[in-house]
RNA sequence: GCCCAGGUGGUAUAGCCAGGUUAGCAUCGCCGGCUGUCGCCCGGCGGACCCGGGUUCAAAUCCCGGCCUGGGCGCCA
């Protein structure tokens, strides 16, 4: 119960990450998990744990009432306390500062014996720690990766706010299938099957011809046989839509974006760096270009060649991250290889103003130019296979007034395991969706 | 989907190749002790061979199938 008097000492409340020496001598209230527990006897060590961090409490058995002893006698790991103590300077302590408990109040009892284990001693695989998630997340190894991830959303959306741009939020349930490309999840749409959306592309398309410049950061789907560490089911896209502008203007944008994002976690996010042992550099730019026939005759030079048409596997992205460090982009692809609503260069119509941006052999945005042309629009679907029948919606807003535009879509999770250096997207996400996860 | 590796207490592992041990160690949980721990320490107790079939006097160990996990590749407007 959170009655009056808790609610009293509770806006009192002093967070452990926030004990320090200048409170020596002060009463205090805090209120988090067990963290560990340190029984020598008379003297009862507890790290206790909040959302900012841990703090030590010591507690000498000679002197707690009853009530403090029976609480201390009880206690288990992750269970959650109320301790009134004073702050006292201790050397002795390997933090320098610790409370002297005086009162202690279990709110919650944990179980005792938790499947997964939050104070690292043992370590544990990657399956049993997403089968156990909210204690892994407890980790002070895991839980900043999230307090991250918040300040990278928190700074893309105040970077393209900053340029105008304008929010949007397209439709996750789709009434069609026949874009082509990735498989779609198919879902019970009333007595009707829908889709769920693999991207907002066309939708932040036809938004163009109203807002100019839009943006969307929301979960899409994809019904891939994948098993990599890169790919999953359920994952997050930044995209944006911009009109009367070309792929140039959009990759300015995306490698201007991705340098704000940095700036913003080393302006503001040390102390979650520092928990994860990273230190970031904000990337120059403008970043690195190369065309995709450079990228073939680099990969000609180190004998892993490749048709000119043919898109790149992951051995061959793998071979041109020797070349490249860090971000760099992948422009002019065939157009053979690319979606039907991205633009034919006007010189040579085999090659595509598209790019993508890379980190080593990451793929984590593509974009371009698209097509705006009603007529032209038609005949690419047509060269890909698809039906204009099907695209009568779509194709009909292209009568409508269609300026040139261009955007792109960025993996935000795949920015998060290079932000983070994690090699496995199942790490940057909560609660992972993967060929072979459905739970928790 | 294909290829490779693996599945031993709640967790992390040793044992498996060369079949026969009371299945070892750590952590964990419980009980007891300890006034400066910080991966506390010390003593006691508890808890495991993924599932099914086969070979054998005997299977954690060898063989076959399944399920699951990790990695690689492919798929991935």
């Amino acid at each position: 119960m959170f009655d009056e008097k808790l609610k009293r000492e509770f806006a009192k409340r002093v967070l452990a990450g926030e004990i320090n020496d200048s409170l020596d001598g002060k009463h205090v209230n805090v209120f988090g998990w067990v963290h560990e527990v340190r029984d020598l006897g008379k003297l009862v060590f507890i790290v206790l744990r909040d959302v900012s961090g841990v703090c030590q409490v010591v507690f000498r058995r000679d002197e707690l009432d009853e009530s403090a002893l029976k609480a201390l006698n009880s206690l288990s790991n992750e269970s959650v306390v109320f301790v009134h103590g004073v702050v006292a300077k201790q050397p002795k302590s390997r933090l320098g500062v610790e409370i002297v408990g005086e009162t202690l109040k279990v709110l919650s009892q944990a179980a005792p014996r938790l499947e997964y284990d939050p104070t690292e001693k043992v370590s544990a695989s990657l399956d049993v720690r997403l089968k156990h998630r909210i204690l892994d997340l407890r980790r002070q190894k895991v839980k900043p990766i999230f307090i991250l991830g918040s300040a990278v959303l928190k700074a893309l959306r105040d970077f393209l706010y900053g340029r105008g741009f304008i929010e949007v939020r397209t439709p996750k349930i789709i009434g069609s299938a026949t874009e082509g490309g990735a498989e779609l999840f198919e879902v019970k749409y009333f007595d009707r099957v829908a889709y769920l959306a693999q991207s907002p592309q066309l939708y932040k398309e036809q938004l163009t011809t109203v807002f100019e410049k839009v943006f969307e950061i929301g979960p899409f789907f994809r019904a891939e046989q994948s098993h990599t560490r890169r790919h999953i089911s359920e994952f997050t896209s930044v995209d944006i839509e911009q009109a009367f502008a070309d792929m140039d203007d959009v990759m300015k944008t995306l490698e201007e974006a991705i340098a704000y994002v940095y700036q913003h976690l080393v302006n503001n996010h040390q102390k979650e760096l520092s928990m994860l042992g990273l230190t970031l550099k904000v990337p120059k730019t403008p970043f690195k270009r190369i065309t995709y026939d450079e990228a073939v005759g680099i990969l000609e030079k180190d004998g892993i060649s490749l048709k000119w048409g043919e898109d790149f596997g992951t051995p061959h992205l793998r071979a041109l991250a020797k070349h490249f460090h860090g971000f760099y982009f992948i422009t002019g692809f065939p157009t053979e290889i690319k979606p039907f609503y991205i633009q034919p260069s006007a010189e040579n119509p085999s090659i595509s103003e598209s790019f993508d941006l890379m980190y080593q052999w990451l793929e984590l945005a593509s974009g371009g130019t698209r097509v705006n042309e009603h007529s032209v629009l038609r005949e690419r679907l047509i060269q890909k296979g698809l039906d204009p029948k099907q695209f009568e919606d779509h194709l009909k807003v292209f009568e409508y007034g269609m300026p040139v535009h261009a955007g792109w879509g960025l993996g935000f999770e795949r920015l998060m395991m290079v932000l983070t250096r994690h090699t496995n997207i199942r790490e940057v996400i909560v609660f992972p969706r993967d060929r072979f996860r459905l739970t928790p």
